[in-house]
DNA sequence: TCTTGCCTTGACGCCCACGTCAACCCCTAC
DNA sequence: GTAGGGGTTGACGTGGGCGTCAAGGCAAGA
């Protein structure tokens, strides 16, 4: 099979296939005309790099999970170094999701005082004479 | 004060305030010899960028921000315009956070399940002349 | 006077995973 | 012959927020 159909089985580019070869990912053997030729346990790789990059994997770090594959073993966490980026991509995801969490009460907190406040001053507009909200109609709309 | 007091007191470089400058962010005045000044409340609003920043916005998420403080409001988001901000960063990152914890599940998953798998060959490797795990040594050491 | 230290603008580098040309080749069908 | 639909390499663009020179100016202190 060639670049474009692979591409296309893989539901990905074949611009992306080119990037994994320079990349020593996903090399490709060459037919006559120079051709990238491939077959079936490529799409094998392909599809487990694919899988990986959607769970936010970086490219180097699907590497161990091709080689595995490619040295014959069944699934492509079947080998430690496996592991170990399953391991490692544990930790930073908890970190992240610990920070993000942090993050979102902070902002929440903020939002909630923020309307309180805006509701204190929308009592105070009420009253005739009162401070006026200037800033989004003169700033924004330039 | 000039360009690098301002850095140094928020904590920042002179590099990332000229680039504020050029987005729009933070103008400063100029001197007789064409150094940048700024003064109390500039401090005031690039602290509130760099808080921002930290949580994550994006620097055009913290322009209603500046805009607010600069029109002389107490906090930057005393303005609708930044409620706005805060609320779209919430469900951004309610989003967020509940695709990385999908994430983390289906990796902890396929992690416990390859750990279960390894445990089960190993005890298959036990048995002289079972499989040998060959993947690591021969390809990950190149 | 010379050094030191701060400032200026301009421009390129970085990261990562590709997208998007450009210019060309090869085969097939009409 | 020629149009179309594959393929090839090479090189530059993207985004965001700066880092890092390079080349020069201006003022104060030893």
């Amino acid at each position: 099979m060639r670049i474009g159909e692979l591409a296309a089985r893989a539901g990905t580019t074949t611009r992306t296939l080119r990037y994994y070869e320079t990349r020593g990912l996903l090399p490709a053997r060459r037919d006559g005309n120079g051709h990238r030729t491939y077959d079936e346990s490529d799409l094998r790789l392909l599809r487990q790099i694919r899988t990986l990059q959607d769970f936010g994997f970086d490219l180097e770090e699907t590497r161990p999970f091709v080689e595995c594959l490619r040295a014959g073993h069944p699934e492509g966490d079947s080998c430690p170094a496996s592991l170990v980026v399953y391991r490692r991509k544990l930790a930073e995801l908890d970190a992240l999701i610990g920070q993000l969490t942090a993050v979102r009460e902070t902002v929440a907190g903020q939002l909630s005082r923020a309307e309180r406040a805006r509701d204190g001053l929308a009592a105070d507009a009420l009253v005739p004479g009162g401070p006026e909200p200037a800033c989004e109609l003169g700033r924004l709309t330039r």
